[in-house]
DNA sequence: TACCGCACGTGGGCTA
DNA sequence: TAGCCCACGTGCGGTA
């Protein structure tokens, strides 16, 4: 419970520059053979210590950088701070994919992707499906969408929609709402929301691209602003 | 371009179990009294030098899981490796903050934020206005922020929106399609959009919670499915 | 007491 | 050659 004992943990890298043997196992040099030592060979000692010293302190300063940038507490093991770090790494690797997964970004491709997952299906339970169009924006392209979806009685629960530079992916999480289901039905109902779909996104690509959404540097500022928070956190 | 170099940091922590000396600096003890070692202080140091190895064992096994974890290429420095590992940790620090600010999730507090940079407008430029509504989720919310926009001359420039267990909350890029808008017409038309939005939330608040949109261990489950992929990387 | 984690200085392997 | 990086064993300070 006391916090002197960790002080070379935060002092050690910046205070220990008291030059001599404070402390170290093989200072001695294990001089055996009795002779009278070289001046030369004592210098060059001296370096390789001074250099491996500074080695050292490279990498705990990277440690000590590292550890509050986990928010690591103090007193904690340089293997469990690593230990932690690998975790810390793990996680926003895997945060940051299942983000860019829903917030896609529109590519020049026109596309329609219906995922569907019948292994998890289970009986007298909702289905989801997800779908995933991309194509050029324009003004009815969400009507339309919402016709389609709503003539196959299919329920958004989740919607993200992305435009830029005129193009605009949407992801969408849909429910089937028909509870009883079988796995059938579901296979027709996902060619038939694939082929609306696709009649929306080729009667789009048919449009002459209007000028209103392009990319503009501004937009680009706003969302770069530091205004630009929602006050949750 | 030897790779025979590094080969410790491959096979070091795995194969090195051969006992003694094989190459340490302190492995003398330096005797300088020269008196007869006692057989227990030998047992007492053999047990620290093998649990010394082991931690650097744990740490160096730490070091090559972060190495292989961060793409890092063989032949680098444990200070340089640190290094890289923290530019990675920021950057992706830094990455699922701004990712998470566009793809908020629900709260269970009502609110609607509008934000709007007056100082970034220029004349005879488009000007955006970023809106946030965090209310319960039904059926006829979204026709109705439609029909609000809409009556504002609003254009929905990105939309994100996140629906969980029956909350919602939607951000809205949108942008003012009345070109000549001077800042007092704006401050206005930011005052109406609040108000309008408010309304919509309000009687979203007051509607009884249909038992439709619970959390469901299988949305969970289909997210986190591996077939959850869209194709783009 | 025994155990644990650390910084230390060293020898060895390798590169420029 | 000098310089770099590493694993090694050790003394020390602190905990259980």
């Amino acid at each position: 419970m006391d916090d002197s004992v960790w002080s070379w943990t935060q002092n050690g890298i910046a205070n220990q520059f008291s030059d001599s043997d404070h402390g170290g196992g093989g200072g001695g040099s294990s001089v055996g053979d009795g002779e009278r030592v070289d001046g030369k060979v004592e210098s060059a000692s001296k370096n390789h210590s001074e250099a491996e010293k500074r080695r050292r302190d490279r990498i705990n300063s990277h440690l000590s950088t590292l550890r509050k940038l986990v928010c690591s507490p103090e007193k904690m093991d340089k293997a469990r701070l690593l230990g932690m770090v690998i975790e810390q790494v793990k996680q926003l690797n895997s945060e940051t994919k299942e983000l860019s997964k829903v917030l896609t970004i529109p590519t020049h491709l026109d596309e329609v992707i219906i995922d569907l997952d019948l292994n998890t299906m289970e009986p007298n339970s909702d289905v989801f499906i997800r779908a995933s169009v991309c194509c050029e924006d324009r003004a009815e392209l969400f009507s339309e969408i919402k016709h389609a979806l709503k003539s196959l009685r299919l329920t958004v629960v989740q919607a993200d929609m992305t435009s830029l530079g005129g193009r605009i992916v949407c992801n969408f999480i849909l429910c089937v709402t028909n509870n009883n289901t079988n796995k059938e039905e579901i296979t027709t109902l996902k060619e038939s929301l694939k082929l609306l779909l696709g009649r929306i996104v080729a009667s789009s690509s048919s449009w002459t691209m209007s000028s209103h959404y392009r990319i503009k540097s501004k937009r680009q500022r706003f969302f770069c602003s530091p205004n630009y928070d929602t006050g949750r956190s």
